[in-house]
RNA sequence: UCCGAGGUAGCUCAAUGAUGGAGCAACCGGCUGUUAACCGGUAGGUUGUAGGUUCGAAUCCUACUCGGGGAGCCA
């Protein structure tokens, strides 16, 4: 038995005469000739049917592949009556040899033998075999995974997930898994959703009526994590390169198609490094992850670039292939400034770049990722490396065109004297980063990392426009069913 | 959180102050190679909720609610 086959159901057929072990449409495709012209069974799904008179055909998908498989049967099966008036989204199991399809648009079917129905749908099944948007799709996400497109975008999914421990793993980089519920409020950035086990209603207060959360169960104020990076570091500056990959949780008011208040995040953080080393890791990591996922995953890529972006092979392709630009804010101010464009919010020296601006840079005046790097350390995180000029940080966003910032990162204030000077600066408590002090106290490096929003990329890899659609169960404001 | 546009049959949409329709899905029937199959028929509605204006409201007004878009926050 190979070890593939192990994890598939044998199944016998009602007389127990023979048996087939059950394979699946990627198995039928991937190696066509060790099955045309034999039996084989089938486990799959209903997506349609066709029925006449005297035969009918099914449109079957067992999850395997992109896929369906042309079951073919007719009035021999004892069920004839049965499966004509198969429902959409029954699940069967089919038994009858593949042979080639005179029909255009598939290379081979199943001749049924027998089918079985291994359970029956109802009659109100929510899909259907016409398109449907993908709003009324989010109120049924227990049953969207079944539908072409999220089985592309969630197939995809899975393989950028590996991919990306692929890409560090053959780069020795070591896994850590930070902590999801964490005792320190990471960035001092967003609000955070807070765990306890306390009962609302008979909460101790003290005289000012504040919550008293020695009696919680941590005997502290506890959350679930905004990013891994403190984290990281510690592990940073013992095994030189790792990474985190994980859930995230943000609890911001954000109601737009970029934003979920649960999502996963990658953080790879590089020692004896700055932030060359830091985008050059971020460009690579791109490009192998997409190149990854345009080797492995054809069938999807192609879908989308058919029937959601029209544009997105092209962009890809060229993604892998160009290298990303690379500009400081000041130059970013530069070109914003000469570009001629009438933008809604001022561009000026010590303003943020809006989304407008960030796009017209990505989208208009290069036309491929750019890194922004080195903004005024005004409105950046409190652990940036300060640069010489002493009013800008080694910061770098990386913007790519349609998705907007992907990637976040810099180089760590390794210092500890300016380190302890911005937590001042910020009022932020000392006492609070204790052990992050340590990490520059005892044989601090020059380190650098950043946080790579994965659904953004999927976004990116897809072409889909909306966050709540590359996540199994998205949990944004107000929405949590599931 | 702010700004502007929406919610009509299970789904996607018509109907702009006067008897709420279509396509698909469902159900019944027909059809010997279909592929978003095709053909005929049946059923399906307190027009998001509450209130108001009017002789009369899906249509105009107010509040609420839900989903989505833009912005802010960021990944």
């Amino acid at each position: 038995m190979t070890g593939k086959a192990k994890y598939l159901q044998a199944i016998y057929d009602q007389e127990g005469e023979h048996q087939l072990e059950a394979v699946t449409v990627k198995d039928l495709h991937a190696q066509k000739g060790n099955y045309l012209n034999k039996k084989i069974q089938i486990n799959g799904w209903v997506r349609t049917v066709r029925s006449s008179k005297t035969f009918g055909f099914i449109e079957l998908n067992d999850g395997t592949f992109f896929s369906n498989l042309q079951v073919v049967y007719d009035e021999k099966l004892t069920n004839f009556q049965e499966i004509s008036k198969l429902i959409t989204g029954s699940s069967i199991n089919v038994a009858g040899e593949l042979v080639e399809s005179p029909g255009a648009k598939q290379p081979f079917e199943l001749k049924a033998e027998r089918i079985e129905v291994e359970g029956l749908s109802a009659p109100d099944y929510p899909l259907q075999k016409k398109r449907h948007t993908f709003e009324y799709l989010r109120t049924i996400a227990h049953l969207r995974p079944r539908t072409n497109t999220f089985s592309a975008v969630f197939r995809v999914r899975s393989v950028a997930a590996y991919a990306i421990h692929k890409f560090f793993q053959e780069n020795d980089f070591v896994y850590v898994q930070t902590p999801i519920i964490t005792g320190s409020d990471a960035e001092g950035a967003g609000d955070m959703f807070r765990v306890t086990t306390l009962d609302f209603d008979r909460t101790r207060r003290d005289e000012k009526k504040a919550v008293d959360f020695t009696k919680d169960f941590f005997g502290k104020e506890t959350n679930l994590t905004v990013s891994g990076q403190l984290e990281a570091e510690s592990y940073c500056l013992a095994f030189k390169k790792v990474y985190t990959f994980g859930p995230t949780f943000r609890a911001e008011n954000s109601n737009t198609p970029r934003h979920a208040a649960e999502f996963w995040m990658v953080e790879p953080e590089i020692a004896f490094a700055g932030l060359k080393e830091d985008m050059h890791l971020a460009e690579e990591m791109l490009k192998f992850i997409i190149s990854y996922v345009l080797e492995h995953c054809p069938e999807e890529i192609q879908f989308f670039n058919n029937f959601v972006d029209k544009l997105l092979l092209e962009r890809l392709g060229n993604l892998v292939k160009s290298e990303f630009a690379q500009i400081t804010y000041n130059e970013a101010i530069e070109i914003l400034k000469k570009s001629g464009e009438q933008f809604e919010y001022p561009v000026e020296w010590g303003l943020d770049l809006q989304t407008e601006h960030e796009r017209y840079i990505t989208e208009k005046h290069f036309g491929k990722p750019v890194f922004v790097t080195d903004y005024p350390k005004e409105f950046k995180a409190f652990y940036m490396r300060l640069n010489d000029d002493g009013r800008t940080v080694a910061a770098m966003d990386l913007l790519v065109p349609g998705v907007g910032e992907i990637i976040g990162g810099s180089q760590r204030e390794e210092r500890l004297d300016y380190l302890k000077k911005r937590l001042g600066e910020l009022g932020l408590n000392r006492e609070d980063y204790w052990w992050y002090l340590d990490l520059r106290k005892y044989g601090g490096a020059p380190h650098a990392g950043f946080g790579l929003g994965f659904e953004r990329l999927l976004m990116y890899l897809t072409g889909m426009a909306n966050i709540r659609d590359v996540i199994s169960f998205p949990r944004t404001p107000k929405n949590a069913e599931f």
